[in-house]
DNA sequence: ATGACGAGTCCGACTCGA
């Protein structure tokens, strides 16, 4: 079962490149961020033309997540619990159905920035939440796959500049903290478990060509449970997407699992 | 250096992102 994450950066301005990449990768779930769009808009037949099941998550403007799969999606859940307030769509959870059922989540977490403020106090509280039902999740003893845009860059190595992040939410100790507080429930870094040492990187700002210059930051991340890091077969990031035409700023990273 | 990004929203200029 091939599981993708991928920040598209708006449906309306990706959806070429989005099914060019769909058609040469052929992931069985592609967990797509900033869909940038309300449900209505969303325009699932492109997809289910390619034999994709969609849920959507969208809101007007911003934010938006959705969940692509060839296979079977069972009890879907929109938005992230722990907020009744939080009117921002940045999480989706299904289970797929494959050889294995696997619980998949897509995410959105919150940039941040500037820090600190109150967009910083958001993104520390969303990943305490997100903490808490990452928790509760590892309780099913079954396989769990935390795929999205975390906007954190969890070490140096991930940063090809990190002298430039220091004062950056994506970059500071807290952020990094929290970051680690949800791996340390029991989850794997999917990418880390199988791709040691630097320069590997998920996002290539549009400005000042950061793209030419190669630099980059790694802050798309899958996070597997104990039972889906038991089954991981392959983690690669499809950096050369970025090159292409009319790219998002991110690129999509992948797992295989054996289920 | 007069510049050096892009998407969405509602129509020229804002917000948002990372």
């Amino acid at each position: 079962m091939k599981i993708a994450s991928f920040n598209i950066n708006g449906i309306k301005a990706r959806h070429p490149a989005l099914c060019d990449w769909l058609d040469e990768a052929q992931p069985d779930v592609a967990l797509l961020q900033e869909i940038k769009s309300v449900d209505e808009g969303f325009p699932r037949e492109l997809f289910e033309d390619r034999g994709y099941n969609v849920e959507t998550h969208g809101q007007k403007g911003f934010n938006g997540v959705a969940i692509l799969s060839k296979l079977p999606l069972e009890d879907v859940t929109r938005g992230l619990p722990g907020d009744d307030t939080d009117e921002q769509a940045r999480w989706i959870e299904a289970t797929v159905v494959g050889d294995r059922a696997v619980r998949v989540c897509g995410l959105y977490l919150p940039n941040g920035n500037p820090a600190p403020g109150p967009k910083y106090d958001y993104k520390l509280a969303w990943m305490a939440r997100m903490k808490t039902r990452a928790a509760e999740l590892l309780t099913s003893e079954e396989p769990v796959v935390l795929a999205g845009d975390y906007n954190v860059i969890p070490q140096p190595e991930d940063a090809a500049r990190p002298e430039a992040w220091t004062e950056d939410a994506l970059f500071l100790p807290q952020t990094r903290a929290a970051f680690r507080e949800i791996l340390s429930l029991g989850y794997t870094e999917a990418f880390r478990a199988r791709t040691r040492g630097p320069g590997h990187y998920t996002f290539w700002d549009y400005q000042a060509g950061a793209w030419n210059r190669n630099h980059g930051i790694r802050i798309d991340h899958l996070l597997l449970s104990p039972q889906a890091a038991d089954l991981l077969t392959d983690c690669q990031i499809d950096k050369d997407v970025r090159g292409r035409e009319k790219p998002s700023d991110h690129v999509p990273i992948w797992v295989d699992l054996d289920a």
